[in-house]
DNA sequence: GTCCGGAAAC
DNA sequence: GTTTCAGGAC
C-alpha cells in the first residue's frame, strides 16, 4: 500500500532537503513572539512590515507593545498617524509606518477589519509587495505559497545553483525553484519559515556556518564554495545621507509633543543647510510632515 | 535603476 | 570609521 507522505520520505533530493530543512527547524528555531500560535493574520502583518529590511532583534520589543496597543486592524486605524510614527520609534524607514497606518485604514474600511486571503488582494494594499504579500498568505493562512525574501533567494542561488548569491536573476525564477521545493500541503508553512531561518542564522551572506548546515546535498559547497561571479554592487553609506538627515528631523519631532518651530530644527543638520532644507522638504512631500498654520512644523496627523 | 534609517558587526 | 543587512515604491 502506498503511503504518500510528501516531505517524510527521501525519494530524491529535493525532498530530502525538504525533510532535512523541517526536521532541523523543529530544534533550532529562534522562539520569535510573531511565530506564537494565537498570533493573528494582522499581527503577522504587522511583523512583516516591521522585517522589512530590519533585523530581528530590533524589531521584537516594537511588535510587542504594538499589538498589544493596536490588535486589530480598525484600532489601528482609529490611531493619528503621529501616534503610529512615535510608536515606530527608530525602526527606521518611517514611509513603512504610514503604509502600515493606511493598510490598516483600508483592511478596516474595505475588507470587513479582516486581513485578505489571497496574494494578488494583498498586493493592493499599500506598502505590500512580493515578498509581504506570500508570507502572509503562507505564515498567517497556511497557503502553499513560495516566500522568497534575499535570505531564501541566497539559500538557493547556493544549495541549488551552486552561486555564491542571488545574482542578477529575477525574483520570479526564484520563486519557481522555491515552489519546486516546496510541499503542497499545510507543511508549507514550515517548510518556508524553515527556508528562511536557514537563511538568517546559518546560510548567511557574510560567513555561512556550513559546518552546522542541515542540508546533505549543497551544489555551492560541492563546487568549493566558489566566489560571487559579478563583483558586489558598492555598499549604501550612511553617514552624510538626505537619510541621516531625514532621521535626524524627525527624531525631533517624535519627542516633541507640540509643533516646533523652524530654528530647532535647523541646529540637528548645520554642516549642508541646503541639504537640511531638502531633507525637511522630503519629509512634507512623503506626508511624513506638516506645517501649521503657523509656519511650525509637527509629524503628520497629529490634531487627528 | 534609485531612494529610503538605524544599529550592530566588522 | 566602514560594512552589513528579514523590501517596496517610484
Amino acid at each position: 500500500m502506498a503511503i504518500i507522505v510528501p516531505c517524510l520520505s527521501p525519494r530524491n533530493d529535493m525532498s530530502s532537503i525538504c525533510d532535512e530543512l523541517v526536521v532541523w527547524y523543529g530544534h533550532a528555531r529562534r522562539d520569535l513572539p510573531w511565530r506564537a500560535p494565537d498570533v493573528t493574520a494582522w499581527q503577522i502583518l504587522v511583523s512583516e512590515f516591521m522585517l522589512q529590511q530590519t533585523p530581528v532583534a530590533r524589531v521584537a520589543p516594537i511588535w510587542l507593545d504594538w499589538v498589544a496597543r493596536w490588535p486589530t486592524p480598525s484600532a489601528t486605524a482609529e490611531a493619528s498617524a503621529a501616534d503610529v510614527l512615535r510608536a515606530w520609534g527608530k525602526l527606521g524607514y518611517p514611509r513603512r509606518a504610514k503604509r502600515l497606518h493606511e493598510c490598516a485604514t483600508m483592511i478596516a474600511t474595505e475588507h470587513d477589519d479582516q486581513v485578505p486571503h489571497d496574494v494578488e488582494v494583498l498586493l493592493t494594499l499599500p506598502g505590500v509587495g512580493s515578498y509581504t504579500a506570500r508570507a502572509v498568505a503562507c505564515f498567517a493562512y497556511q497557503q502553499s505559497v513560495p516566500v522568497v525574501d534575499t535570505n531564501v533567494r541566497r539559500v538557493v542561488a547556493r544549495a541549488i545553483h551552486g552561486r555564491a548569491d542571488a545574482g542578477n536573476p529575477s525574483a520570479t525564477r526564484d520563486m519557481a525553484d522555491v515552489l519546486a521545493l516546496m510541499p503542497d500541503d499545510e507543511t508549507a508553512p514550515v517548510f518556508s519559515a524553515a527556508l528562511m531561518e536557514l537563511g538568517a542564522t546559518v546560510c548567511t551572506a557574510r560567513s555561512p556556518k556550513c559546518g552546522v548546515c542541515p542540508l546533505r546535498v549543497c551544489a555551492w559547497r560541492a563546487a568549493g564554495h566558489p566566489p560571487p561571479a559579478i563583483a558586489p554592487r558598492p555598499a549604501q553609506r550612511f553617514a552624510g545621507t538626505d537619510r541621516q538627515v531625514r532621521g535626524k528631523l524627525l527624531d525631533v519631532l517624535r519627542t516633541s509633543t507640540s509643533p516646533v518651530p523652524r530654528e530647532q530644527l535647523d541646529v540637528v543638520w548645520l554642516t549642508d543647510t541646503a541639504q537640511r532644507d531638502r531633507a525637511l522638504d522630503s519629509l512634507l512631500v512623503d506626508g511624513l510632515v506638516e506645517q501649521t498654520a503657523d509656519g511650525r512644523f509637527a509629524l503628520c496627523g497629529e490634531a487627528n
